[in-house]
RNA sequence: GCCCUUGUAGCUCAAUUGGAUAGAGCGUUUGCUUGCGGAGCAAAAGGCUAGAGAUUCGAGUUCUCUCAGGGGCACCA
């Protein structure tokens, strides 16, 4: 996906900065200059607020293209002078000033606040997002395995997923939200073996996926005692392969419970999806793709040595160092592997929705190799859109001492568990800060907080970076954490609600405006253009940091502005802006999926 | 051995995609509540951006190498 959005453009006011444009251009023809390419970012913060622009490019470039050496940052700053000069004070800007090569043009604020406070109220809970595109992509995410616990380590994809989703959606792209559960392989196996042999009849009751998680530890903990019921299990796996009628619907059956069991998590959660495709499914298609690949002659068939079908992909491509290596697509037994659900899963997708224009994959790190391998192998193999497809990568996460939570020990914590905990931890804040509230009204702010808690931290950094688990800062309500950014909404509505619920009518910002409430308006000007950066980068990230960042400068101008009792008309238009910060808050909380209370 | 990835304040992370004096939170220290909600605010202290070269007017950011961590590399998922 190419970027074409403008990085740092205040893309508001972009008919007052093409004029300046146009002004220097003229001001570099007069003066024999080249024309400069001109990027326009925001002035560092200094209590006013504008655009800028540097002359550092076309003072080397002159330089270079007369043969001179010079100075660059002084005549630069040169430059900058005399096109200030030469601009005046142009429509729609306040002053202009030039500082180190830079060209600073401060926004007459009256006109611009009102125009950002306008257009936030009026756009209500679609500002920020972009012009539909009518172009689909996919994103598969979450791609929890049944019949095993649902850990805090399968909690980023889920919740990393499903805000791409909410960002690439408000970009503009129609997004199709898929699930993939591993719904069959070899601990599925494991689990019935150990169910018919030991729990034959029982059912899970509330807490449906710890049962099944800890009957899955369980299976386990019996092959690691007694290794000789390996046969078992592989007899298993046998009446499976030759679908078993009784295998089958026990399989039936106890897979149900497991979704079930993922659902009621996600909808805890606040995660949906628009389309479920099952590991099971993908099998028999997969094999058919190995046997087309086989025929093609990018697969070479091995079985007959007693080896596996694989593809040399190195070597198709002609590639002298080890890069995509080989990748086995069928086992000497002819069973599937995942490799052969993936090559058939990439494809059922796109015969699903032919005109995606991306297929994304929301896959831990490790399996960056896997993915490659799979794309490159479709590739091969013709499928055009195979170049549409992408591993969306993240890293894991990990508990302390970088120990990787896996369903097998016991070693693991429990979506539920912390869900529960963050929750109750947010209660018990609630009822402490405000204890009027009705009880409802409690559990459903607790809710917000506890799992607004846990998401946070997961979108709050590089996709790249690992998040180290630890009950203590999964708890910790307290600074640059999501409870902070639903207290600036709070407080913003609380004068709201003050104010009679009524916002005033447009109107100008025409008084002497205070450092926090132009850096305001200008952090929530800056919002747009951030949701297309998060979305063609793939990164929530952006937002959780402008999220922030509306919330600490919002609680700066609480601190510093009074609203309810200054006088009009300062008042109107500060209630105003107010209203068009809670707006921004709710807008790129709700990017994150995360929840806005009213009260808390 | 090859490939990918990370290294920024004591700790956890940012940094307008190559720009102005590298910023937040936690922790530490000191203040702030008869103000719109203190889940907060103000301030102090804390940095040779792992190291060395290169490109550039300009590098935390790009390239090369070194060091250190993590991951992956034939029938697991």
């Amino acid at each position: 996906m190419s970027p074409a959005f403008f990085v740092g453009e205040p893309i508001m006011f972009e008919t007052e900065q093409q004029q300046v444009e146009q002004q220097i251009l003229a001001f570099c023809k007069e003066n024999g200059l080249p024309e400069p390419k001109l990027t326009w970012g925001w002035i560092p913060f200094n209590g006013h607020w504008g655009t800028s622009t540097s002359f550092f490019q076309l003072a080397s470039q002159a330089a270079r293209e007369a043969g001179q050496k010079v100075n660059v940052s002084e005549k630069a700053n040169e430059l900058a002078e005399r096109i200030a000069a030469y601009l005046g004070t142009p429509a729609g800007f306040e002053r202009v000033e030039a500082v180190k090569g830079y060209l600073n043009l401060y926004f007459s604020t009256a006109g611009y606040a009102q125009r950002v406070v306008d257009a936030v109220l009026e756009q209500g809970k679609d500002f920020g997002g972009g012009a539909r595109r009518g172009e689909r992509v996919m994103v598969e995410f979450s791609q929890p395995n049944t019949h095993k616990a649902f850990h805090v380590g399968h909690l980023r994809s889920a919740i990393l997923g499903d805000a791409l989703c909410n960002i690439l959606e408000a970009s503009g792209y129609d997004v199709v939200r898929a699930n993939y559960p591993g719904d069959m392989g070899l601990h599925v196996i494991k689990w019935l073996w150990n169910y018919m042999k030991h729990h034959v009849g029982e059912k899970p009751e509330n807490d449906i996926t710890r049962w099944m998680g800890s009957l899955y530890a369980e299976a386990n903990d019996r092959l690691a005692e007694t290794p000789e019921f390996e046969a078992e299990v592989r007899a298993l796996y046998g009446r499976w392969d030759q679908r078993d009628p009784e295998v089958v619907e026990l399989w039936k059956e106890t897979r149900q419970w497991s979704l079930d069991g993922f659902t009621q998590m996600y909808n805890e959660l606040d995660i949906h999806f628009d389309r479920y495709y099952f590991n099971s499914e993908e099998e028999k298609p997969g094999k058919e793709i190995v046997n087309e690949l086989i025929e093609k002659g990018i697969a070479q068939d091995e079985r007959a040595n007693d080896g596996p079908v694989i593809v040399k992909i190195d070597e198709q491509l002609g590639l002298t160092k080890d890069k995509y290596r080989v990748m086995v697509v069928l086992r000497s037994d002819s069973t599937a592997l995942y490799a052969t659900e993936d090559l058939a899963l990439a494809k059922q997708k796109f015969i699903d929705y032919p005109d995606m224009v991306q297929s994304f994959y929301v896959v831990d790190v490790r399996q960056s190799l896997h993915f490659q391998q799979v794309f490159k192998t479709l590739e091969l193999a013709g499928y055009e859109w195979a170049q549409r497809c992408q591993h969306v990568v993240y890293e894991l996460v990990t508990l302390p001492g970088n120990v990787i939570l896996a369903s097998r020990d016991g070693n693991v914590v429990l979506l539920e568990d912390l869900i529960r905990e963050a929750t109750e931890r947010a209660l018990a804040v609630v009822e402490e800060k405000n204890p009027d509230l009705d009880s409802e009204q409690k559990q459903a702010v607790a809710r917000a907080v506890g799992i607004g808690a846990i998401k946070y931290p997961m979108l709050a950094r590089e996709n790249a970076k690992m998040v180290t688990f630890d009950w203590k800062s999964a708890l910790d309500f307290n600074g640059q954490a999501a409870p902070y950014i639903q207290y600036a909404h709070v407080r913003a509505n609380s004068i709201l609600r003050k104010a009679g619920g009524v916002v005033p009518a447009s109107r100008a910002f025409d008084y002497e405006m205070a450092t926090s409430e132009m850096q305001l308006v200008d952090l929530i000007s800056r919002f747009p253009n951030e949701v297309q950066r998060a979305a063609a980068e793939l990164k929530p990230l952006q937002i959780a940091n402008i999220a922030y960042d509306i919330a600490q400068t919002f609680t700066s101008f609480y601190n510093e502005c009074p609203v309810l009792q200054v006088e009009e008309p300062v008042r109107s238009s500060r209630l105003r802006l107010v209203a068009a910060a809670k707006q921004a808050l709710a807008n790129s909380l709700a990017l994150l999926g995360i929840t806005a209370p009213e009260a808390m």
